[in-house]
RNA sequence: CGGGGCGUAGCUCAGCUUGGCAGAGUGCCUGCUUUGGGAGCAGGAAGCCGCGGGUUCAAAUCCCGCCGCCCCGACCA
């Protein structure tokens, strides 16, 4: 294609909105427009990344014997109501009243349509298994849109549905979405790790996540050194021989101090009662006070951990969570916010929940239940139970530095979510009857699984890891041109001649090439050319032309190499082989 | 939803404290010169100063309300 014919609004100027660096370079590289907060227009070169991405997904999805199908974005909220999805889901869904005042919602995912779907068109184990997908515009109402498209309320995602007889059978196509994955991600050109991860409120058994490693994602990755114990934080075990408390441990020679109430006025925070006391917040217990909407949840953890609300929802056994507002823990502790503690709350309606690393400490500061105190030496098991009806033990926080896993010490590093597999089950089918006749002819409910890929993020990701101070370094896979062919001097007659030749040439062996030649500037089109990052780049200029010479520079390379304009176009298209096939990540893996 | 910030030319922003002609850079259009890393000179077009109300002789500027956008937090596959 020609550039002088393209849309491609390139801009000096660094958009003031824009904090990371995928979302600045891909509005300065004409790539998108921003239209309202988390949407966004794909324009000419955008949209063409976009549909290079989708085109590899398809055609893994294609191989790994999935069937593409296009369901409504526009659906009854009857469906989501059958599935108690409209609740779980709730603001985060895009709701409106049709003019018969019929409620709908904008699609954030598909198990619904797709499972009703399976319900009314399988009869037979023989026509199991059955992966059915699509790629298609998701909206989330998210409370809060950042960082470009990474976290936008409009989107393009694959989502795809799995239906097998039995758990053996998802097991095999679990296994096969997960490879395919490995190849989709691996033929864009994105590097990327598999987590362990929470199923949030899709549900279900057991799911792995496909990060793209990077120090703006929004996502905190556990990991060993090696990888082989990889999580999201949501998600990431702990073992529970590590994290316990720094504090001396109760050798028994050192008398066992009571309890002592100490006043710590309008010291409400960890940090305010340290400062106070002069202890240290791994010496507190932290109380927090939960609710899953009907009784208090209490959460008992060290005062320098970080409350795991999945881990805590698991162990409280419900399916909400959320802190208790202000009123709810003055009725629950008898004390503002900032003040509860743990003695006497496993005699109150509710559970109580301790995490393992409190229940090792030999004594801790915890909140008096009353406003403005706190007591010294709280020593659990003595001055609060451990166990009984409503009291568990369990791990409940974070996993922080210092804590191991398969005695490997944990590290910490963001990524971003680009694909996400999981296990339902029959969570799905059951609801909505999708259920099958077996060889015996009894009904039983489909095994389902879904996996989604987020199709702008794979761009959006891309960008975030290959950039420099001139702009875009992007894999040729997934670049809206693998090859630019430049006029440098457009009144010079050979020069553009020549340069057609070859711009040519290369369209015609199958190259996806653009010709800039736009009468403007050298230094203009080197800038676009880096800004867009093409991967490849001739210049065809009237020094070198009359060597019989044109340039040929990776976007990665520091100066261009000369080669004779006859054999440009094979050059050419050498380097772009060794490019495409070069492809791999490091640390893919698991 | 809580905290903070912003809203002036297509874009990036100054002007607001202390009320008094609507500004700069960049981009765009025209002409001349230039032509291998975002050229120079000259000329030009371009604004409901987010919206609504108030104070005032006079409001981009002060006051009130609303809307939008961004950041942090909360929340969230």
């Amino acid at each position: 294609m020609r550039y002088s014919q393209l849309l491609i609004p390139t801009v000096k100027e660094v958009p003031a909105d824009a904090e990371i660096p995928s979302h600045r370079l891909m509005i300065r590289a004409g790539f998108i427009r921003k239209v309202a907060s988390g949407t966004y227009t794909y324009l000419p070169l955008g949209l063409k990344m976009l549909q290079k991405a989708a085109q590899i997904v398809r055609e893994e999805m294609n191989a790994a014997g999935a069937q593409e199908i296009a369901m409504p974005i526009l659906q009854p909220i009857e469906l989501w109501q059958k599935t108690g999805r409209d609740i779980d889901y709730g603001e985060t869904m895009c709701k409106f009243t049709d003019r018969h005042g019929r409620e709908n919602v904008l699609a954030p995912t598909a198990e619904e349509v797709v499972t009703t779907l399976v319900a009314g068109s399988v009869r037979s184990y023989k026509q199991l298994p059955l992966n059915l997908y699509q790629i298609q515009t998701k909206f989330r109402d998210e409370f809060r849109p950042r960082f470009g498209v990474l976290r936008s309320r409009e989107f393009l995602m694959k989502d795809a549905y799995s239906f097998d007889t039995d758990i053996t059978g998802l097991e095999a196509t679990y296994k096969k979405m997960y490879e395919a994955y490995c190849r989709i991600f691996d033929r864009c050109g994105v590097k990327y790790v598999v987590v362990e991860a929470e199923s949030g409120p899709i549900g279900g058994s057991a799911s792995h996540e496909f990060m793209a490693p990077c120090p703006t994602g929004e996502d905190i990755i556990v990991h060993t050194e090696d990888y082989s114990y990889a999580a999201n934080i949501e998600k990431a075990e702990v073992d529970s021989s590590t994290g316990v408390s720094p504090v001396q441990p109760d050798t028994g020679e050192t008398p066992v101090l009571p309890m002592k109430e100490v006043h710590t006025p309008g010291a409400g925070t960890i940090e305010q009662v340290c400062d106070f006391l002069k202890t240290k917040p791994e010496e507190m217990i932290k109380t927090l006070i939960c609710t899953d909407g009907s009784q208090a949840i209490v959460a008992v953890i060290r005062g320098d951990h970080e409350l795991n609300e999945a881990k805590l929802k698991s162990a409280a056994d419900v399916n909400h969570i959320e802190l208790a507002d202000d009123e709810t823990v003055r009725k629950i502790s008898g004390a503002a916010t900032g003040f509860a503690g743990p003695m006497g709350m496993a005699g109150k309606p509710g559970k109580v929940i301790i995490d393992h690393s409190v229940a090792a400490m030999p004594a801790g500061v915890a909140g008096a239940n009353k406003a403005d105190y706190h007591v010294r030496n709280v020593v659990p098991g003595r001055d609060f139970p451990l166990e009984g009806d409503n009291v568990i033990v369990a791990d409940i926080r974070n996993a922080v530095e210092g804590d191991a896993r398969n005695g490997k010490p944990l590290q910490f590093s963001r990524g971003i979510e680009i694909g996400h597999v999981f296990k339902l089950g029959t969570k799905y089918s059951e609801k909505l009857g999708a259920t099958y006749l077996d060889e015996n002819g009894s009904a039983k409910p489909c095994v389902m699984g879904c996996y989604g890929i987020g199709i702008n993020r794979i761009i959006a990701a891309a960008i975030e890891m290959g950039n420099d101070k001139n702009g875009c370094i992007l894999p040729p896979a997934i670049a809206p041109f693998e090859v630019e062919v430049m006029i440098l001097n457009n009144d010079s007659a050979e020069v553009v001649a020549e340069a057609e030749r070859i711009y040519n040439e290369l369209a015609q062996a199958g190259a996806d090439v653009l010709l800039d030649d736009r009468d403007t500037r050298a230094g203009a089109k080197f800038k676009d050319a880096d800004l867009i990052g093409i991967p490849l780049r001739v210049v065809v200029g009237e020094r070198g032309l009359k060597e019989g010479n044109v340039e040929i520079k990776r976007r990665t390379d520091d100066k261009p190499t000369m080669a004779a304009a006859t054999e440009a176009v094979a050059e050419t298209l050498k380097i772009l082989g060794e490019l495409k096939s070069a492809i791999r990540n490091p640390q893919s893996a698991i």
